[in-house]
DNA sequence: ATGGTAGCAGACCGATCGGTCTTGTGTTGT
DNA sequence: ACAACACAAGACCGATCGGTCTGCTACCAT
């Protein structure tokens, strides 16, 4: 009946997805136009269009990609441990690893680029931000601290620091500053031993 | 042998900045044009573009602008209290409380719209972003800190992540969690009794 | 009063934006 | 072989961008 597709859609798609999120991560999503796109994929604007039938509806399926990638980010750490207080030292670790060479999140940057309060991509962006904060509350109550929501805030604060942009242009050791804090963070807000042993360096030289 | 000039060019440089300043700040600067600038200024091109040759002139101004902003900040920070550990509190308090309603910190937020490295707007960023560094650097030797440098990258990052877009969207206290947050961090780092006493509220209610 | 000029308003320019439509070509099933 | 189709390429559209240029108006010193 159908004179079988040359290109899967999902193939098309993905390939599409690709490289607009390769390209509005390098250089953001207001500076990338999609002809630009359009050149990278090799494909013609029809098959683009099919897929996506306007910008917005790309830029929406690029960030709930880098949903997905925080929802894997947050699950591969809450299986390197079973310990509350790790997982949310472990998060902190992980971010400080992968901002470096990037632009940083590429939802806090996306929603800073569109002040417009309607715009579809504040709402996406918006949903992942409760979200995550809902994540790290859950865990930070797991922990038995006695305010776990001032150490789920705490965390994300440094989270949020190592996201923001310029950050780059500092030590490179951020991974280990980062990270020592966080450990102190949850020392202090567990009440386990807050106090500094001087022994923040745990060979975590990146 | 001079007509006369109706407007000082000072008093038009200074009209074009404030509205720019204010388009900048809520919008983004990709998203204002420079006619939306001129509407609101209520002047023609020509002033316009005596005094700002191109838009990357004016965004240069109006980053410079917010470095001055920055800076005045920081010494009316100074001036409340001659304790450096104070000091550094009352930073972050005065950040935090500055943060809500806006669109973050405008060298930030410009500094991720231009990711071309040769880019104006990315130099003068950069040398701020340099510059409070060295300042909070300098602050946190003060204290007598034995790693005065790590001290002085966590508030840095607890600064950055007030910043973070987005944030706005979290609990209204950020204030009250972002101060005690610093306090702790200053008593780690200076060893003056870290342990956490339960008195992180002190009329910190906005 | 008048000539000269500062400055606002807006036409205008080429480039580029997001988005649509056409055209030519190569593949496919029959 | 041939008709049907999918696709890449790109012309095209109106809007808007940064930036230039030109009138017309209103004010000024003489």
């Amino acid at each position: 009946m159908w004179h079988m597709v040359r290109q899967s859609t999902e193939v098309v798609r993905e390939r599409v997805l690709n490289a607009a999120a390769d390209l509005f991560d390098r250089y953001g999503v207001h500076a990338v136009g999609l002809q630009r796109v359009i050149d990278e994929v090799g494909c013609g604007k029809y098959m683009l269009y099919r897929e996506f039938p306007s910008k917005d509806d790309l830029i929406v399926a690029y960030l709930r990609r880098s949903c997905q990638y925080w929802d894997q980010t947050l699950d591969s750490t809450r299986a390197t441990t079973t310990r509350p207080e790790e997982q949310l030292i472990e998060l902190v670790r992980t971010v400080s690893r992968q901002v470096p060479g990037t632009r940083g999140c590429p939802l806090r940057n996306t929603y800073a680029e569109f002040p417009e309060h309607d715009h579809p991509a504040r709402q996406v962006a918006l949903e992942h931000f409760s979200l995550v904060r809902q994540q790290l509350g859950d865990i930070a109550r797991q922990t038995g601290a006695p305010e776990p929501d001032r150490l789920a805030e705490r965390i994300l604060l440094i989270i949020n620091g190592l996201y923001s942009p310029g950050h780059t242009a500092g030590p490179e050791d951020m991974s280990e500053i980062s990270v020592t804090l966080a450990r102190d963070i949850v020392a202090v807000e567990t009440g386990k031993h807050p106090t500094r042993d001087q022994s923040g360096q745990r060979a975590e030289a990146r």
